[in-house]
DNA sequence: CAGCTAGTTTGATGGTTGTCGTACAAAGCG
DNA sequence: CGCTTTGTACGACAACCATCAAACTAGCTG
């Protein structure tokens, strides 16, 4: 492991698969990730996810992301900058991402948010009004 | 257990969760099954697909694929009738149902289909986009 | 340098999943 | 009535998965 060149493995654009990509988002922690992503073009680190499982799950979970081509992982410092992929998938998958991101946040939390779910499918569009403060 | 008045246990509308059926949807075989209930409407019997399992795993599929909501069974004789929930999934998730089966559509089968993903992507797209009205 | 921070690696664990074979049940046909 | 067809139920099993804790690496910082 010598090499100092040790760039991340990240599938090709022509690479991603359907079904690692769905299986990846039937995640919910992945799903969340993914969501939080892609509010904003920029770059988030690992840790800047408030997510209800400890490092090393999180790890495991942003390299299924990687390796499915949903996220890109960057190296810097310590840290790991991650962004969305969002062009190979609009590219490869048309539409699914947004797809997906939308009906997790018209759907996302519990079951008894029908009322909630119409208003959001009929107001929100690819801008995101939702962050929890 | 053996009621003959078993009517099968299908999910309702709003009880159908988007993480239950990106997992049903991440399997090949599950894939193909929808994907071929999807051209035409009319119902399939579970012998009518041509899966590279045996029995019991395709009447493992068809509940995953039920019990997510994602297909309707109806028995008749000793045959079980197959339909997709297509308005269902609709309703709940706009655009998913269709936004996956083209992905699959244009990626299926082997790596070497860039030609026919192309034509595919540049004439079926529309139907995915959100609804604003 | 010592310590902290951010994240990975390893190993373990309990749960789920896809697969199969065999046994079973019900409907229909000879 | 028996046999075939269509599919389910029941284990069983190997593989995988999400999760954790502990040990570790590598930058940054006082």
């Amino acid at each position: 492991m010598g090499t100092t060149s040790d760039q991340i493995a990240h599938p090709d654009r022509d690479e991603l698969e359907l079904g690692a990509v769905l299986h990846a988002l039937s995640d919910p922690v992945r799903l969340k990730i993914v969501a939080e992503l892609a509010q904003g073009e920029m770059e988030h680190t690992c840790g800047s996810f408030a997510l209800p499982v400890t490092k090393s799950t999180c790890t495991h979970h942003f390299k299924v992301l990687r390796e499915a081509g949903v996220i890109k992982q960057r190296q810097q410092g310590t840290t790991r900058l991650n962004t969305l992929r969002r062009s190979d998938l609009d590219a490869r998958f048309p539409g699914l991402l947004d797809t997906i991101l939308h009906a997790a946040r018209t759907s996302a939390g519990g079951a008894e948010e029908a009322a909630a779910s119409l208003t959001a499918v009929a107001g929100t569009m690819g801008t995101s009004a939702m962050r929890a403060a």
